[in-house]
DNA sequence: TAGATTGTTAATCGATTAACAATC
DNA sequence: TAGATTGTTAATCGATTAACAATC
């Protein structure tokens, strides 16, 4: 009986790998307007063609967290999408401030509708005191110095960090400090945090720069 | 003598992977900071540990564009960057323009400095009737009929494609009439437009989602 | 020359696709 | 029940890592 028990302990939860993450939230888009269209069901054959992948891959991302369809009659659109909400976390609030309140923070705070996935924009910050008190967003700008008493004090779980790389890695150490969750880094930098602070990329540099990539690549194919 | 000629003709030129080219840019990016920092040269190995990736893998991802260093001596900074930016196509310039004078339109002209990789930025267009003559970096909002003329008249390579979903893609099917390159896209949405069109998403939505996704892993975790 | 480090081949690992029995 | 379509195993494909001879 021994290794009946053994086998139990020794089952470490499956890694799930990174490409089927960064698919997620992609099925999350997909199943969300499908389901404002009003679609009760689809088959992993007809979302395939919808999507551009396979029907196999999205079978076996989807199994990855549970047996969501039935067989003969695919997946009920509703159901999977709150499903891939749980999964993804969307079915709690997150609290997040904004780090730099420039061009790009700005921008953010008033074109993101973070309130609408249960991002709650709670804060926004900056050095540069000709910002402090005016208002993005009906949120006013706040000194730097306030920073982490405030991420500690009202809970925050995300920051956007976007001010420019110089101060970027001392902001990620100081959100680090006061407990931050994670970062959803915009600096053109890679950030050195613990693991155990989450960390998601958005270099608009070097995407702008793939683009280049494949223009130049194209160009000289033909 | 006639498979000899064969083989040469079926050598077709080897086909990079996606996984190659998006980690091109990084490699472009530490090597513009060593550069900056007067290094002279530098090894795969300490390359490797800087940028927390094997060493292996960096000599494999340069060797598909070709041998850029030197037993014994490692890779000489200087001649890599520029190599690196000949590979990605930053030895020339590109003309863009920007589709939507919003809060993103507005943050991206001001906020990236575009001209720096040679990406000039040559006008930027919005629907909206009180944005027009707007300056915007120095650049006047234009109408969106214009749109497609210019970007004929003007050699337009890119467009940033900052507008609202709904009208995102008749925005990219009216620039791939008109003839351009590449578009950078940040709608909420896939573009469907013609494989010579390239084509670099940027969803942020998706983009935040996973950062909620890996908190929810983490915490679920411990 | 001896030591260092590349370029490249081979081995491994992981992700995607195909296939099909299970089952609604 | 018959047809459809999943969940899942097996096969394939591709990407990463290891190893080492070539060579500066």
């Amino acid at each position: 009986m021994g290794f009946l028990i053994d086998r139990r302990l020794q089952r470490v939860e499956k890694e799930i790998s990174q490409a089927v993450i960064a698919r997620l939230p992609r099925y999350f888009r997909y199943l969300g307007e499908l389901k404002d269209q009003g679609r009760e069901r689809i088959s992993s054959r007809e979302l395939s063609r919808l999507m551009h992948v396979t029907a196999s891959q999205i079978r076996q991302d989807l199994n990855n967290f549970g047996g969501f369809g039935q067989q003969g009659y695919g997946y009920n659109v509703e159901y999977l999408y709150a499903e891939i909400g749980k999964i993804l976390g969307l079915d709690k609030t997150h609290h997040l401030i904004i780090i730099g309140a420039g061009n790009l923070g700005q921008a953010l705070a008033n074109y993101m509708n973070f309130e609408r996935r249960g991002f709650i924009f709670t804060g926004i910050f900056d050095i540069n005191r000709e910002l402090h008190g005016k208002k993005i967003r009906g949120i006013r700008v706040r000194p730097m110095e306030e920073m982490q008493r405030f991420v500690r004090e009202n809970n925050i779980d995300i920051a956007v960090l976007t001010i420019p790389k110089d101060g970027a890695e001392a902001a990620a150490q100081k959100l680090t400090e006061a407990g931050i969750k994670a970062i959803w880094n915009f600096a053109h930098m890679d950030l050195d945090v613990p693991e155990y602070v989450q960390v998601e990329n958005v270099h608009l540099s070097d995407s702008l720069i793939k683009l280049s990539y494949m223009i130049n690549q194209y160009e000289n194919g033909k």
